[in-house]
DNA sequence: GCGACAG
DNA sequence: ATCTTGTCGC
């Protein structure tokens, strides 16, 4: 049982982040991802041009990471770009997308934070809630916490803390190229998330179902 | 008041 | 995110 899911999309900033206290707490980040019996992976992006979202999500096979899937939704773009409130701004579009999606993937790879968020539920968290589905938060740039210097190695990574708690990890997917952000969406733990990401990962920085769906949702 | 601020 | 070409470096 989930309280508070479903719920509108459409709320003002304030009650956005009143429902976000509510559902942060039953995020979960004490169950691994059973990567030992992965079959699936997703990969979840949002692209926005004048005033419409196009969401992609797309299935790959694990450990192969081929390509047998890909589904995209577009609608107008209402809500407001607002640092924290992302969720409520590509929630709908996601979700339209993942009702068309035929297979069921075992875990899913966001482009944006998991709780490594103000409240701890950044959008790879707040649509793992939704979906009751294992998620991770991959992105390319930090939204809250500090972290010490990552080594220059591909798999090196340091811990990123906010108010004293460890958040995620700033995890190196290639050697010498910029980390990216790595941490618990739902129905996960950071060590099992840093994880797939870096198996995720070949020759690019960013792992390959984000780079899939990220080249869909970019696409006419 | 000042600076920060996922996509 | 988007506006946008070439260019430096491994």
């Amino acid at each position: 049982m989930i309280e508070g899911i479903p719920h509108p999309w459409n709320l003002p900033p304030g009650e956005a982040i009143a429902l976000q206290n509510r559902l942060a707490a039953q995020v979960d980040t004490q169950t691994p991802i059973d990567l030992d019996n992965l079959e699936l992976v997703a990969g979840v992006d949002v692209s926005v041009k004048h005033d419409v979202s196009r969401a992609a999500i797309v299935i790959l096979t694990y450990p192969e990471l081929s390509v047998i899937e890909a589904v995209t939704a577009r609608m107008p773009t209402t809500y407001p770009y607002i640092s924290g409130l992302l969720s409520f701004r590509e929630g709908p579009v996601i979700l339209a997308a993942h009702e068309k999606l035929q297979h069921q993937p075992d875990a899913y790879i966001f482009d944006g934070q998991g709780i490594a968020h103000p409240r701890r539920i950044g959008i790879a968290s707040h649509i793992g809630l939704w979906l009751d589905s294992p998620t991770i938060g991959c992105g390319k740039t930090r939204l809250v916490g500090w972290h010490k210097p990552v080594g220059p190695e591909k798999g090196m990574y340091q811990p990123l803390w906010h108010k004293g708690e460890q958040i995620g990890v700033v995890l190196r997917t290639r050697t010498n190229v910029k980390p990216v952000y790595v941490s618990v969406g739902h129905r996960a733990t950071l060590e099992t998330a840093r994880e797939l990401v870096l198996r995720c990962t070949t020759r690019y920085r960013l792992p390959e179902p984000i780079r899939a769906a990220h080249r869909i949702a970019g696409e006419f």
